[in-house]
Parts: structure tokens; sequence; C-alpha cells
DNA sequence: GTTGAAAGACACCATCC
DNA sequence: GGATGGTGTCTTTCAAC
């Protein structure tokens, strides 16, 4: 499915996919035109599923990173996915996980009354534990 | 700093960061140059940290997805850092975060087998909590 | 998958408002 | 801070190998 290649590309784009076609050909030592080739294949299969961005948080007003694990009767299943629904631009992520708690929400919020806001409505229909993300360190 | 369309700009790059500047200067009502000053502009000042890209994790082969909670004692500061380093490739984000345990991993590995290789390591210094991730739902 | 060439699109820069 | 126009470059596409 994809071989050594493939994946010396994806770290090139892991790293800045707007990097050209031209520099990873440098790299994995291909033509440009079978570079593409690839990177087309790859985003048709799905393989690549987004070309996205990382932001620093804090500089765009989301001063609370966090993430929140949820405990979730599954009578609540509805109400819970209108609420993630609702809260979609605050959310990241949101992945169904093993453990005590069967969901883990990774999000950012404006401040404190938007995250207040939410767990109001959470707490309705869930358990929760919070988790603030004091930094990221890598 | 960042103004409304700025925001428009970063929404419009975070669903397609390889889209034209041409394509985001029709939906914010400006100009290319406009728009690329401005995304220059948030790229040197660190707004903009990184252009990546997301993955089908399971077709390039990390069968494992799993978040890793580690009550660490700070003692073992050192070994551990050297460990995340070590773990690098596996390891897409590690957050300090509040709560009885002081970090949280968020990875992805090949299989059990190099999996376990990380844990073994890992609970030499540390307490650790795996959840694993069962599927992304949003 | 490679090379080479051509067309088109795009980004960048300087200038001006 | 934003618009316009010119220039250079990249990408893409096609050909043939």
């Amino acid at each position: 499915m994809v071989d050594d290649t493939d994946i010396k590309i994806l770290y090139a784009l892991n790293k800045n996919c707007r990097i050209k076609v031209n520099q990873i050909a440098e790299i994995v030592h291909l033509s440009a035109p079978a570079v593409a080739a690839r990177i087309a294949n790859m985003e048709d299969s799905g393989v690549i599923k987004k070309y996205t961005l990382e932001l620093d948080l804090e500089k765009v007003g989301l001063h609370r990173p966090i993430f929140i694990q949820v405990s979730l009767h599954e009578d609540n299943h509805k109400k819970y996915l209108s609420l993630i629904n609702e809260y979609r631009l605050s959310i990241r992520h949101h992945y169904r996980t093993t453990g005590d708690m069967n969901y883990l929400i990774e999000g950012a919020f404006h401040d404190n009354e938007e995250l207040n806001g939410f767990t109001i409505k959470l707490a309705k229909i869930a358990n929760y534990r919070i988790y603030d993300v004091l930094s990221e360190e890598i």
C-alpha cells in the first residue's frame, strides 16, 4: 500500500506540507512528476486525510486548552453527540477509547466562561474529568 | 493581534492549508497579496506554528493509536525526556497537564511489540495508564 | 519511472492609493 | 493596511523513451 518512499514523502509533508514537490523529489531521489503522482495516489486512497496547520492556541485567543475524559451512559448518546456538535469549533478531536471513560475530547476554549457553559451541559448527561494542558513539551 | 479576517484565513487554512492564496482572497474579499501578507505575518509572529497533515494511521501501518497518562516523579525527569526522545517518531504530542497524572502522551505505535517495548522502559521510571483509541468520531 | 518542453497558474515584488 | 501590474518561478501536462 505505502512503501518506504511514500513514508519518506509523508515525513517531509508532515514537517511542512507546503514544501515544493521539487524539494521532496530531491529528498527521496525521484523526479518531481513521480513524487506528485505518489502524493495524488495517497490523497485518493485516503492515506492523506487532510492538509492542515498547527496554531499557537494562546495567540488566537484560545486560552483554555483541555482534555476531557467522558463516561457516558449510552441512553444519552444522541444528546451527547448533539452537544459535541454544538461545540464543534472548540473541540478539535473526539476519540472513542478503552478504559473507565469511553470518550476523550481534545479541545481549546476561549475562556473559562465558554468551558463552563460546555461542562454544565455535559454534566447533565455524563460524568467527566477535565485535564488542563499546561504546555506542550517535545 | 489577529482580527476577524485573520481568523477566517486560519479557518480556511485549517480545512486545507494547500489552498491557493487566490481562493482565500475570494473568501475574505481581499486581494491575493493582502492575504499573503497576513499569512506571512502570522507565520513570523508564531501564530501559525506549522503546516502539516492528518494521516490515516491504520493505512500507514500505525495500528496502535493510544493515549498514555504518565505520573512521574521529578527525579526521573531526565530519563523520562530521553525516553520520550527515543520514541519521538511514535509520539505525536506530549503535554504537561493538571490532574493526578502530570503528562499526557498522544502516540501511534506500529504494533503491540513496539508499544510493549516503550511501556517496559516507561514502567521503570513512572506510573502510567494507557487508553486505546478505538475510533475518532466527529 | 524518467526526461524534456510548453502552457498556465501562482507567488512575489515594487509602486501607488 | 490594501490594490494593481509585471516578473520570475513552480506545477502540471504531455510527449517519447
